[in-house]
DNA sequence: TTGACCCTAGGGGTTTTCCCTGATTTTTTA
DNA sequence: TAAAAAATCAGGGAAAACCCCTAGGGTCAA
């Protein structure tokens, strides 16, 4: 038996959702919430195994709320259940602790599909949710272009060295030319990316995918 | 009229998904393949607007093509069709440039939903390959503990200020400590995270998820 | 109350980074 | 072939980073 805490604000929509999962014989609702803190309480009270939350909720957000749950009860799945269709949210929500994203016109099928792949340990993310965070690894390819594609081939294998926290003595070495050599093309690489130090470097890099 | 290009070394297979695809109305199957080397020289041939491929081909294997397909034809987009359920094959292949990936067990439906969503420019994953995209953002809660972990609060503070790029004296401004404090930190945080540079701290911060 | 730890701040030093300018040789391209 | 771009080297100078040290004041717990 999966037991369920459902948090959503819209009364309607809750108990919409409430009929439509206790319609399947192996889920109990076993609370609902209005707003996050009320979720919160609730969730530390009964300890249920999966929690179906609404991002857009009063007191304290979807968001905030996922977290804490995760700090204060891990061991209890977040589903994530949203009409946003925002990429930020998708990856922030899954940072702060969530199992799955589900869109709210979503098949009501798909939902006890999710809460059940949740309460089994897996995850459960709607293919608009997949497609946001595989385009996290996809995007480089196109970014590339400017300004690391301006790059020559020498100022491309410093870019790399540094990034990997060379200092300019080092690279100098690594590729046999001159420490001054080296301090040029370190500060043509930055000037070419529009950084201002390696650490902001390494930034460019990690947001590109560059990072071996 | 999608045309689609299929590589995979199993004729039987193939073959069948050469029948079902063609099924479709708005599908057709320009072409097949039966390694990586052939899948390219045929796509560049033929510039089909999806490619449908597996991972293992003889000659060239999947992931190579991918990532040579993506070089050379980047409008075409690639579907990834496998049996591979291993963790790194599809991260590596979303990064070598795959719009989609699918288990071959999937539903035939799928596979024509996913060159039809690839054809009109989305991505399409399975449930399983989402859930492997979202672990690389679940992890990170762990993986904190060690080093992160025993950073005071004053240091955290310190450390994120530097993984943003920030020189000393920013910080400094931005604690409103002084510059002499300021470096103290840095240098506490640097000591403790075992790392020598501001570069390698980011780089630190990047494997860790800790970057905004 | 006495360590232990944290935050604070400074002294004094070396090394590295960053920003210039200017020049020679090689490679690429028009 | 001539012009442009890239790669090499170099020096000066300011700023930042990094390192090692001391030291007062605060909190907290044994």
């Amino acid at each position: 038996m999966i037991n369920v805490l459902i948090a959503d604000d819209h009364t309607i929509l809750r108990h919409g959702l409430v009929s439509l999962l206790s319609r399947d014989e192996n889920i109990r609702v076993v609370a609902e919430a209005a707003d996050g803190v009320e979720a919160i309480n609730k969730a530390l009270e009964l300890k249920p195994t999966v929690i179906v939350i609404d991002i857009s909720m009063p007191e304290l957000n979807g968001m905030e709320a996922v977290k804490r749950l995760n700090e204060q009860l891990p061991e209890a799945k977040v589903l994530v259940l949203t009409m946003h269709e925002e990429q930020e949210y998708v990856i922030h929500m899954v940072r702060a602790g969530a199992s799955g994203y589900l869109l709210k016109d979503s098949a009501s099928d798909e939902l006890i599909d999710a809460v059940k792949a949740l309460a089994d340990g897996k995850t459960y993310f709607s293919q608009y949710a997949a497609s946001v965070l595989a385009s996290q690894y996809n995007k480089p390819a196109e970014n590339w272009q400017d300004p690391y594609k301006n790059l020559t081939n020498r100022e491309r294998e410093v870019f790399h060295l540094i990034i990997e926290g060379k200092t300019t003595k080092d690279i100098a070495r690594s590729l046999d030319i001159s420490v001054k050599t080296a301090e040029n093309h370190r500060g043509k690489v930055l000037d070419k990316l529009n950084v201002a130090n390696a650490a902001e470097l390494v930034r460019y890099a990690a947001k590109n995918h560059l990072l071996m």
